[in-house]
DNA sequence: TTGACTTATATGTCTAGACATATAATCGTA
DNA sequence: TACGATTATATGTCTAGACATATAAGTCAA
């Protein structure tokens, strides 16, 4: 993430170590699928012990800069082309952790055979039973967002009959179910009237979208839309670069 | 980024560790500023090795989770208010990695004086010179993206004389200008006439907006607003958990 | 009360080993 | 040739130490 600066500015090695390979992979003289050298290689280059190599390596590789195979070495990863990453704990963490009040409240709770749609939105084939919840979110008693979520019984079939009004089903889930992979998509709609109603909004005012896919080892868990007001939410990130 | 799973699935200890610290930072059983047990408590609990834990809280640290204070100890961190990174390069090289064909058309671009906007969106106090430039990408000859900039001169004196009409000046700068730091802001809003013409949609469609600020060590670069289509338009991110 | 100095302590880095484990490469066999 | 078993090897994890360093906290003097 962080760019090579000078060895002055980086006194320890294993720091010097991780810049110097970032830099190499950056300013394309490594490009990607090219190997980087073996720890024992950079240990003698380096003159220090295999942890101190161990550490930059594994720095870079927790980075995605490198990848590391076992016996056949670390590589120079592709670049995500547009690397978007967006890591939500749950809602209720988040409201908590910018000290508001979290309010919450299931508005319909659904238990059905998945239709046609349900199983387009969890990308699943057999028609298995789902529960479809709406519920909504709200920070100092002001509505924060609506969820949207449909959840696969045939994968998490304790889901039937956890009590989702009063535990947020985001919550719940990160506490019940593990997963392996998320995929997020952020868009813009504009609010209907029953979004409208439930954010207390205006009619055709801005909403922030995030729909959110969550897998289990190519099992579909969960499939949610989250519905912000666009004006006044914001998603921030800030980062370093080179 | 990951979830706590089954210490079944997570054989080795520092992982093992990682996860319960992570698992309670982000239930908001350790809420933002807490303080996480020493490394010898941790040691102690445990039963295994300094370096075992410490390895633990540096992923943690490096993840932004946690911070960690030399004689105080490791605290947890205030989330990033919902921790999104979104990395995008720019523009044109997202377009073309889509494989579509990229245009570029610059609709505008002054000389001036920093006014009182120009002055509070860059977040500087005096008043410098600064470019501001209006232009449209397109994919496959639709519209795209309308961008927004503005340019600090005082930080980027070149950008005055930089050729605009051909090179997307977020390519130009990218090329010309190192950055050290940099800011996202995700939003939604509506189209006016003036964003509705330029992306070739209808008045109060739904648009995604990324404003970015962009920093050289303190130094502001540029800020910039890009609208997107929001129906057309998504973020997508995946990634992997556990 | 303030400022300068000292001390205690938690983290930061590093070592020289160890064994575990996944897997590329090799070899042997059908 | 194809496939299965074996081996070599690079990474993954871990230990029990060591010294460095930043800094919170305490001490003492002006």
């Amino acid at each position: 993430m962080s760019l090579a600066t000078d060895a002055a500015d980086q006194p320890t090695l294993y720091k010097r170590i991780r810049a110097d390979i970032e830099k190499r992979i950056l300013t394309g003289e490594w490009p990607p699928g090219h190997r980087i050298p073996f720890e024992h290689e950079l240990v003698a280059r380096y003159g220090c012990s295999r942890m101190t190599v161990n550490k930059a390596l594994s720095e870079l590789a927790q980075a995605d800069l490198i990848e590391r195979r076992r016996r056949a070495g670390s590589f120079v990863r592709r670049p995500q082309h547009q690397s978007a990453v967006l890591k939500i704990a749950d809602i209720r963490a988040e409201i908590t952790a910018l000290g508001r009040a979290y309010g919450y409240e299931l508005i319909d709770r659904k238990l059905r055979v998945a239709t046609a749609a349900d199983r387009g939105r969890l990308g699943v084939k057999k028609a298995g039973k789902v529960v479809a919840i709406t519920c909504r979110h709200s920070a100092d008693r002001v509505p924060f967002a609506v969820e949207d979520r449909l959840i696969d019984l045939s994968s998490v079939p304790n889901a039937a009959t956890a009590d989702f009004s009063r535990e947020p089903p985001g919550s719940w889930l990160l506490h019940h179910v593990p997963w392996t992979e998320a995929e997020h998509t952020i868009s813009a709609v504009v609010a209907d009237d029953r979004t409208a109603e439930a954010l207390d909004i205006a009619v055709g005012a801005p909403c922030l979208v995030i729909d959110r896919y969550t897998w289990r080892s190519a099992r579909t868990i969960t499939a949610v839309r989250l519905l912000y007001p666009g004006d006044s939410h914001r998603l921030v990130a800030r980062f370093k670069g080179g």
